[in-house]
DNA sequence: CGAGTTTGACCGGCGC
DNA sequence: GCGCCGGTCAAACTCG
């Protein structure tokens, strides 16, 4: 599949797919419908994990030190220079141009894209302390292709998920404390 | 009334 | 310096 204009870190294609919480669901089950089809470029500091960043669930960020915040504001201007923040483009196959991916977002622009007669929307992560985005497209030359473009990764559960896994760990536990008996 | 969307304005980077 | 473009902001608006 042809990929362009998007600048992806890492790109997956994700066919007849149409929400990432059954690509998400199907990943768990060890049965990952996804090829990994283009370069990719994690920062180098990571152990990368297997599964897509939207699922890791790092340690919530600490409060910032007042004299700090002249330094943080410094730091996220760097950031958005350099683009060392993580980037992963998926492509899906859907009518539907916002995939059900578990998380809360709230979009906070829309922009005409050179040669392409669909818009490109902007939506931000709407958890307070979660500064995730992701863009979403639609291909020039494929209109039924959605590219979800996801950049940065969540410090916390996806509600959805959790509403999922929840039983299962309940029952889990139920289960093992047969086994210490 | 709160949460989310729309949309024009604004800003910074980049190429010429 | 200028214009183009991508990304963000924020006020107005809609919806449940």
């Amino acid at each position: 599949m042809e990929r362009q204009d998007i600048n992806p870190m890492l790109s997956l294609d994700v066919e007849n797919n149409n929400t990432f919480s059954s690509f998400v669901d199907k990943t768990l089950m060890m049965m990952p419908p996804l090829t990994f089809s283009s370069e990719v470029d994690l920062p180098p500091s990571s152990s990368s994990p297997w599964y897509p960043a939207s699922l890791h669930v790092p340690a919530p960020p600490q409060p910032p030190e007042n004299d700090q915040i002249g330094e943080i504001e410094k730091q996220k201007e760097k950031e958005k220079r350099s683009r060392k923040v993580p980037r992963i483009a998926f492509h899906t196959r859907s009518d539907d141009d916002v995939l059900d991916d578990g998380y809360r977002w709230r979009k906070y622009g829309q922009k005409s894209v050179k040669n392409n007669a669909h818009p490109r929307s902007y939506y931000r992560c709407t958890y307070h302390t979660c500064n995730v985005k992701k863009q979403v497209q639609r291909l020039a030359k494929d209109s039924n292709v959605v590219v979800t473009t996801y950049e940065g990764i969540h410090n916390h559960p996806c509600e959805k998920l959790m509403e999922t896994l929840n039983p299962l760990l309940r029952q889990l536990q139920f289960l093992s404390s047969f086994s210490n008996l």
